[in-house]
DNA sequence: TTGTAGGCGTTATCAA
DNA sequence: TTGATAACGCCTACAA
């Protein structure tokens, strides 16, 4: 079975192809005898244009590219979902592309999507991507491009983000609303805005309460295994800070869990020798115990606004309208529960 | 900046652009010297084939398409890894979809894809699917289709599954090994093969072990969510069947889960009053406390393979070798924790 | 060894 | 109102 074209409709219909194609773009210039014809045929033999025909007609392929640095991570699997919907309504197709959080790999992954001629990409950066130049390139191509999560503030497009910085000022302000006053932070990478912004957000709250910021009580998980790094900075703070330290606040549920479950482990009670405070509100931070207080990361809606805003450009591309980035701000709150 | 064509190479150097179509898919009838001066010149343009034209005139798109129910999943979110994977290492685009369940969005989606031109179609079918007449659509236009994990016994394509009858009989039956005589399932909806079989295995296990099977032990768990489901049906076997249960299989982590919420929220302890096994070792089912012991399910594994056959039976399809289905069974194993 | 020409399916221009 | 015709970019059989 092969899809049907236009030239067998005109065929059947005894007509030519340009009319064919007029009728079913709804042209004016066609008789409303003709129109109804075709427009028959096509619905009764399921005709659909033929998507590369098009595309290389008119430069359009109907699709985006989606780059994320991983895919099992429930706030990027939740970002996808909202990406897809949003895609779908539109009539846009999504390709996907997890750089396993490496910057060749997304460099690659930008190429691939170039060369596959996609109208418009989506993109959470790599840990470690601190070049942008293949970003340039999709804009030198004229292709929009959206940014969220993990952006590069340096880049001149639109971008969809929370606060990381206000998130962590909240959460640790809390913290220390409560009372907690020797608060550690286990902190990401030193690499990107995500990481930096909840740790300059940490600080600040610190500042701001009369606390003394203290170094020593940053730790860097770094590795590639979440989980455990937080577990075994929870075992090196053990060590080196035992009984000094009342509350952590942590850069990401999973590196709170691994430090949670040091912590029962070793029979020191959370909340009540140390409080932990995680980020993201992964749905395995209610299930866990105690459960976890963290910070909500609106990853479903990120997703829809991101490919909101990017369909939107490309609207306006089709228009000949000039687009001025836009910077969304998605609202974050407190999710607290019994670990602090 | 757009997209060096044939034709550019073919003009600045002189030549016509079929010889330059030929020297770059080093045809045997151009001379060494045109060769490397078309080859460098492509290079040094960066010089892609244009997708689109290359599709419209060979008809492969290099692009599969995948339906998955849902994206936001330990499980699913970890087979799609696989798959990207094996795709991108062979130079294949994903185009990726959910069908959050629903039949009728599965349907569209596969009409989308097959009016997209892809190559290949993966598909783990939608809870309610119970009509193939999409999947035989699929295979009517010659697409190559693999079912995953959630597929149809009556459709003759290619199959990667775990034996999920034989899963859930392991389970029980280390459940009964352990002591555990009176054991409940929660099960899924009626209808998935997955659920059929889970149930199933359960039922032999216990005839096996001549332990009467009781139907008013088994509660359906068919609502959206899993964890309020599991939730819920614990209620419903702590009023129901007070004391004579000590142990619960449940077909999935996520109610398993739910059901330890509620018996921990109610202070029945686990394992010491009821005994509770999962299925397919969600990350989540580690950390909770007290862990769960469950059915691993490779779905990495599970989505490498599911390429990897795809992707064979279109280079067969190709080379006009005929195919005759395949079906992989992947290997499960019980994790045991502390939840029995 | 090179180039011409036709065609993949569609759209758009321009004559008829 | 309709239909040739060219073009999008590429590939390949065939002619030169």
């Amino acid at each position: 079975m092969k899809p049907v074209t236009l030239k067998q409709i005109a065929e059947t219909l005894g007509l030519s192809v340009a009319t064919v194609s007029k009728a079913l773009r709804n042209y004016p210039d066609v008789s409303e005898k003709n129109k109804r014809l075709v427009n028959d045929l096509a619905k009764a033999l399921n005709y659909v244009p033929n998507p590369s025909a098009v595309n290389l007609r008119t430069q359009k392929s109907k699709t985006i590219g989606v780059i994320v640095p991983a895919i099992v991570h429930h706030f990027f699997s939740s970002v996808i979902k909202g990406i897809l919907e949003v895609a779908e309504k539109e009539g846009y197709m999504v390709i996907l592309m997890q750089s396993n959080e490496s910057y060749e790999m997304e460099k690659k992954q930008v190429d691939l999507l170039i060369n596959k001629n996609v109208d418009g990409v989506l993109i959470s950066l790599a840990k470690n991507t601190n070049d942008f130049s293949h970003l340039k390139k999709i804009m030198d191509y004229g292709i929009p491009l959206t940014l969220f999560d993990k952006i590069a503030k340096t880049v001149d497009c639109s971008k969809v983000i929370i606060d990381d910085r206000k998130a962590a000022y909240d959460a640790v302000s809390y913290l220390i609303k409560k009372g907690y006053k020797r608060i550690a932070h286990f902190r990401g990478d030193l690499n990107p805005q995500n990481s930096i912004d909840r740790f300059l957000g940490y600080k600040q709250a610190l500042i701001d309460n009369n606390i003394e910021y203290d170094k020593s009580l940053v730790f860097i998980c770094n590795n590639d295994d979440d989980f455990e790094d937080g577990y075994s900075a929870a075992e090196e703070l053990d060590k080196t800070h035992r009984k000094s330290i009342d509350a952590i606040f942590c850069i990401t549920d999973v590196v709170a869990i691994g430090a949670l479950k040091y912590f029962n482990d070793h029979k020191i009670s959370v909340p009540k020798d140390i409080a932990l405070f995680g980020f993201s509100n992964w749905f395995m931070s209610s299930v866990v115990t105690p459960s976890l207080s963290t910070v909500n990361q609106p990853g479903y809606e990120m997703g829809k606004q991101s490919a909101k805003i990017l369909l939107e450009e490309l609207d306006a591309k089709y228009k000949g309208i000039v687009i001025t980035p836009k910077k969304v701000i998605l609202e974050t709150s407190l999710v607290i529960r019994n670990s602090c």
